[in-house]
RNA sequence: GGGCGCAUAGCUCAGUUGGUUAGAGUGCUGCGUUGACAUCGCAGAGGUCAGAGGUUCGAUCCCUCUUGCGCCCACCA
């Protein structure tokens, strides 16, 4: 049991991970310690990506479940923490594209299945880095219950789920306006296209349309009048004048709007204009989507090629041309501009609208552009055949299940949200034209593709299969087609989320009747950061609702983001600012990280991380060391705790628990073996401690609690009983009272705590080191009769805290030398008897000498310093050191400091304050009064004999 | 356009049912190394709790408004 002199991680955390793990003990089949009435406790990982690393993001989902179920587990929970990976859709396929494309290759020349090949061997790769990770990380997880979204199982329960929803009509196919990527060449569902809160700098084009008139029908025929020639609106008289940012649009409308109570336009709705470029005729309409006090008052429609103007082009029953093709290039209905790339032909079409006199000016404009998620790429608005999830009932249940609280959100505000995001929810657009992830279970019958919202051809007969394997649809489609049916399975995958929704049952077996689903669904807790609320939490709660009549979980706890130190997400773009968690590893351990980022902020704030360059070029990071010198802390004093009580020899037995401990549950004066002060303070200190951990920890104020046990093993346990260890040792509490710290800790600091646990277990004996790890062993458990009758023992170790720093606060401002005891008169009062009990540590921590004199009453010195503590008066005789002048400046200055807190506190009861104020609190400030009133004469009787 | 969050010590942040003496870490100042720990110890300085009003005996905390940041949702071209 030797103990190195600073704690080193490196040298500790893989091999207690392997110990761990080697045993089994992440499975809640080998717990040892179980509470029949502790309820179980069952939380599955939110899924990381198989694109690459884990992030700071991670690292702190990793902290704060990994606290949760250590947490639980030593409560006597059964617990489960089940790990997985996901599939990640556009999101990996961008990172193999990219890979390829660094190769040279394409993956469209590759064909479908090669390419897949080369996703599956990056996602193996990928997902050893990542469980390599999460083992550094110190998850606790069952890795034998392992599932990935695209295991066998679980795409079995995706086409279950799927086809549940189709037969019952909620996933139907159409042809709409969705957001696509023209990079990835997808549409994409809303929360995927991501808007700049400011928009980006672009411009406002102000742009005026010929108007069809008796004397002007458009553009010459002659080949005089080209686009482009400068003549184009030669002997155009009238023109309806419009604002746009996307001109290149305009090769694709086919109305002008404006509202119909703008009087400015009221005899032109009706009229024709004469569309720039292509010189076809566009009608003027009325309609109330136009804002009247934006720009010119009037709008180009181009209803194929953006929201709000595929809604009028409905409405109005208009053409819809579309101009641009899936990768956002002009299309043949561009007319000259046909083939360009959609920004160099809004470059060009300005130019040519300036030489036909059409522009009228250009603005510079904030433009709130979406782009793609993953891609970046400006999202294009454009008309595509996709697959529709309704979520109108669903989202209806998933907002009850909160209101009705079987699911509590925490923090509690984002409920708020929650309501608003599910209450105005639509449809979900499901469908991705990717080829990395589950494909849509769905064949159609060879020529008969299913065309908008048609499951049928003309004679009846369906024209696609929903089934859950080919055969499956085969099997059917032969009933209705004969035996010489084709059929071809939809090319289209599905949204990543929507195997994602699945995951708190899919993970268990689902949909078969499997052991873990009737055992551990729903789960207990789900965890994750408040930026994924909607796209995962929502969905997994509908689904979960719809698939399994039950709320997948009783509690959501969304953490913060982590974020740079100016605010910003943490990327890849600004490496300086970006920490990786790996570094903050290997520079100060996993322990000091986690302790980190879970007593960092408050549950749902996000997490600014500090990173300073040092000039080796490695980064710190200030509050992670501070993490670290706390685990070091506790190794030291671990440290200490062994090798004294080595040095007592016999005493090595500790029991389990408090219970066991029979003389801290004695009274302090009848007990033989523990009945100095010090003992049934730290008792009672550490009960206080106990309690309130584990009221916090059940409050999910994981933070406080940390910062608290963090106090108490620092300043209580170190800076106070270490201390006084050395003067009288209690061996078997000492022990104890560590070994309660490391269980208190254990959740947020794995790593050192079970090792020095288990340092302790080879020398030790006693029913407390029965278990075989820490990590297995009972979270503690709070002891009224020490909390109670400790209550005494507390209020006066305080009173000689105070005494004691007082003392040392005056040996520093006299500059006294630190090594020189000075002698001192205590005149104590009531606590006469606690401050002799304590004569010698006071004389140890206080360095005073053995002149030391305790009685009720003192007869003071004249050279002497004094220390008016309330019912203590301490007087130090520092012959030679006092300068009697300075001593009575000094107390006169305090003396003015305690007449005017008398006033104060004496004006305070005299007013309404002493009518209405509750007692106890009246009771507070007449015995804060009563203490100044006894300061202030111990003062002035000073002052008199001086 | 609607909604949410934040503003507390030089810096990073706690402060959950409103109690008059607002805390921690880090940084800063002074002193200190014969063994638990210098990744340390002791002591100290440092805040009109963004601003204004209101409710209350009493407000960092509750209400209203203002200012400054951050974010979410929404079809102002």
């Amino acid at each position: 049991m030797e103990l190195a002199k600073a704690y080193d991680p490196t040298q500790v955390e893989d091999r207690i991970y392997a110990f761990w793990e080697k045993n089994g003990y992440f499975k809640p089949e080998t717990q040892i310690y179980l509470e029949p009435a502790e309820p179980q406790f069952v939380i599955t990982v939110p899924p990381p990506n198989v694109t690459g690393t884990l992030h700071m993001g991670h690292a702190l989902t990793a902290a704060t479940e990994d606290l949760m179920t250590r947490y639980h587990r030593m409560k006597g929970a059964r617990t489960l923490w089940v790990p997985g990976t996901d599939h990640a859709g556009i999101a990996t396929q961008a990172v193999v594209e990219k890979k390829l494309a660094r190769e040279g290759k394409d993956r469209r020349q590759m064909g479908r299945s090669a390419f897949l090949e080369e996703v599956w061997e990056f996602k193996e790769y990928s997902h050893t880095i990542i469980t390599n990770q999460s083992k550094k990380l110190g998850m606790s997880m069952d890795w034998e219950r392992e599932a990935f979204t695209m295991d066998e199982n679980l795409s079995f329960a995706v086409r279950t789920a799927f086809k549940h929803l189709y037969d019952k009509g909620l996933i139907y196919r159409d042809t709409r306006m969705v957001n696509w990527d023209p990079v990835q060449l997808t549409g994409v569902s809303d929360l995927e296209a991501i808007t700049e809160e400011d928009g980006e700098a672009g411009h406002l084009w102000t742009i005026r349309y010929p108007l069809q008139t008796n004397h002007w029908e458009g553009p010459a025929q002659d080949g005089t009048h080209e686009w482009g020639s400068g003549q184009w609106a030669e002997g155009a008289t009238r023109f309806i004048t419009i604002a746009t940012t996307r001109p290149e649009t305009l090769l694709g409308d086919t109305a002008i709007m404006v509202n119909p109570d703008d009087d400015r336009y009221k005899g032109l709705v009706g009229c024709r204009a004469i569309l720039p470029v292509l010189g076809r005729w566009t009608p003027i309409i009325a309609d109330e989507a136009v804002e009247m006090t934006f720009g010119t008052g009037a709008v180009k429609v181009t209803p194929a090629h953006d929201f709000t103007d595929y809604e009028v082009g409905k409405r109005h029953h208009l053409t819809f041309i579309e101009v641009l093709d899936a990768s956002a290039k002009m299309n043949e209905n561009a007319g000259p501009y046909a083939g360009l790339d959609r920004f160099e032909c809004r470059k060009r079409i300005v130019a040519d609208l300036q030489k036909e006199g059409l522009l009228v000016k250009v603005e510079d404009y904030r433009v709130r552009l979406a782009r793609g998620e993953r891609s970046g790429a400006v999202i294009e608005p454009r008309i595509s055949l996709q697959w529709f999830c309704d979520m109108k009932d669903m989202g209806k249940m998933a907002g009850d299940a909160v209101r009705d609280g079987r699911i509590k959100i925490v923090p509690e505000r984002f409920e708020k949200e929650w309501f608003r995001w599910l209450d105005n929810i639509r449809d979900w657009t499901i469908s991705r034209q990717l080829w990395w992830g589950h494909q849509i279970p769905v064949w159609h019958v060879e020529g008969e593709k299913a065309e908008v919202k048609r499951r049928t051809t003309d004679d009846g007969r369906p024209a696609e299969y929903c089934a859950l394997s080919e055969a499956e649809a085969y099997a059917t489609a032969f009933k209705d087609w004969g035996p010489d049916v084709t059929l071809v399975q939809d090319t289209d995958v599905l949204d990543t989320w929507f195997s994602s929704g699945l995951w708190p049952f899919s993970t268990l077996g689902w949909p078969r009747d499997t052991e873990d689903m009737r055992k551990y669904y729903p789960n207990t807790m789900l965890e994750t950061g408040y930026d994924i609320l909607f796209f995962w939490v929502a969905r997994m709660v509908m689904m979960g609702l719809e698939l399994t009549g039950k709320a997948p979980f009783d509690t959501v706890y969304l953490h913060g983001l982590i974020r740079q130190a100016d605010g910003k997400k943490m990327s890849k773009s600004r490496p300086e600012k970006a920490v990786d968690p790996l570094d903050m590893i290997a520079a100060y351990g996993t322990d000091a990280l986690r302790f980190y980022l879970l007593t960092a902020g408050a549950p749902g704030n996000d997490i600014k991380v500090d990173v300073r360059v040092g000039p080796d070029g490695k980064k710190a990071v200030d509050q992670i060391e501070g993490a670290r010198n706390f685990a070091n802390k506790l190794w030291n004093a671990a440290r200490f705790v062994i090798g004294k009580v080595r040095e007592t020899g016999e005493v090595s037995e500790v029991s389990e628990g408090v219970e066991g401990v029979s003389s801290v549950k004695t009274p302090p004066d009848t007990s033989d073996t523990i009945d100095t002060l010090p003992d049934v303070w730290i008792a009672a200190r550490t009960q206080q401690v106990v309690a309130d951990v584990r009221r916090l920890l059940d409050d999910y104020q994981y933070g406080e609690a940390g910062k608290l046990i963090y106090e108490f093993v620092w300043n209580d346990f170190c800076d106070w009983y270490l201390e006084l260890s050395k003067l009288s040792l209690n061996a078997p509490l000492l022990l104890h009272t560590l070994d309660t710290a490391l269980r208190l800790l254990h959740p947020f600091m794995p790593f050192v705590t079970e090792e020095i646990w288990q340092k302790l277990k080879e020398g030790m004996r006693g029913p407390a080191f029965d278990y075989p790890a820490l990590m297995l062993a009972p979270f503690p458990k709070p002891d009224q009769w020490s909390m109670v009758n400790g209550q005494w023992s507390i209020e006066q170790f305080t009173v000689v805290q105070e005494a004691i720093r007082a003392i040392r606060n005056m040996r520093a401002e006299y500059k006294v030398e630190p090594n020189k005891r000075i002698p001192a008169l205590i005149g104590a009062g009531v606590w006469t008897a606690t401050f002799t009990q304590m004569s010698e540590a006071i004389q140890m921590l206080a360095r005073v000498d053995d002149t030391l004199r305790i009685a009720e009453q003192v007869a003071a010195p004249n050279q002497a310093v004094t220390l008016a503590l309330g019912d203590v008066t301490v007087y130090l005789p520092m012959a030679g050191l006092v300068d009697l002048a300075a001593e009575r400046v000094r107390l006169q200055t305090e003396l003015g400091q305690i007449a005017s807190q008398i006033e104060k506190i004496e004006k305070l009861l005299n007013s309404d304050f002493g009518k209405r104020a509750p007692p106890a609190v009246i009771e507070k400030e007449k015995a804060r009064l009563a203490d100044a009133h006894t300061k202030q004469a111990q003062i002035q009787e000073r002052l008199q004999t001086l």
